[in-house]
DNA sequence: GTTCCGATTATCT
DNA sequence: GATAATCGGAACT
């Protein structure tokens, strides 16, 4: 029998994606827990780390035009948008803006917060089945820098929470297995902008936020 | 059909 | 800091 999903009454309703321009929401998401409630368990993690991708920005993939890769991206708010990059990893987006308009706030870093022994568990079967190079490479969850390396990038975290571009892009944060949960506003003390990371083009754009001091952002 | 390059990661120096 | 791993998608011809 299935579970029901949980914690459903913290969940983000789909009025607050609606609501908030891109950048903004890539402030406020900052200290909400991502979730999924996936069959395999549930596992959550505080999100520490954003960036905003805008239209009009040249390093948003919907800069251009629409394709299938980006179609998530003109999606409504509160959509997830997964896509693969450099062929090993997948990034997970929170589109934002009206439908139509492709926006959204990458998730960086989490800092782990449920489902720890399930996030190392994901991310050394990702070593096994991944290169042959990293084979014989593990995670210990339960030590500081397996617990530390379980979600501090955009990729790993991806893999630690079991979101996959197949099952996940295009799915509803406001229905899916997949949503945020909400926290209070942070003081804007507590957050540090920055430019982006890995990124080509609008190298100068301030769109990238964390949480200050945080030991699980990506670089810092 | 062909080319070019990337919103990364883990490892080694 | 530098580099290898390694290939799908976008933008060309």
């Amino acid at each position: 029998m299935l579970r029901p999903l949980q914690t459903n009454s913290s969940r983000i309703p789909t009025a607050f994606y609606e609501q908030h321009d891109t950048l903004t929401l890539a402030r406020l998401l900052l200290g909400c827990e991502l979730v999924h409630d996936s069959p395999e368990g549930l596992t959550a993690g505080v999100i520490v780390e954003t960036e905003g991708y805008l239209t009009g920005d040249p390093a948003c993939h919907a800069y251009r035009r629409p394709t299938p890769r980006n179609a998530a991206m003109f999606g409504p708010a509160g959509t997830l948008y997964v896509y693969q990059i450099y062929n090993h990893y997948n990034c997970v987006n929170i589109v934002t803006g009206p439908e139509g308009v492709g926006e959204a706030v990458l998730i960086r870093a989490l800092e782990p917060t449920e489902g720890i022994d399930l996030m190392g568990v994901r991310r050394n079967e990702a070593f096994r089945t991944g290169f042959a190079r990293y084979r014989n490479n593990t995670i210990d969850p339960t030590t500081p820098a397996g617990f530390r390396n379980l979600c501090n990038g955009p990729g790993k975290l991806v893999i630690a929470m079991g979101i996959s571009r197949q099952e996940h892009n295009f799915a509803s944060l406001t229905t899916g297995p997949i949503f945020v949960r909400a926290a209070e506003p942070l003081p804007d003390s507590d957050v540090v902008t920055t430019t982006r990371i890995g990124i080509t083009q609008g190298v100068d754009l301030p769109y990238r936020f964390y949480l200050r001091g945080n030991r699980f952002v990506s670089k810092w």
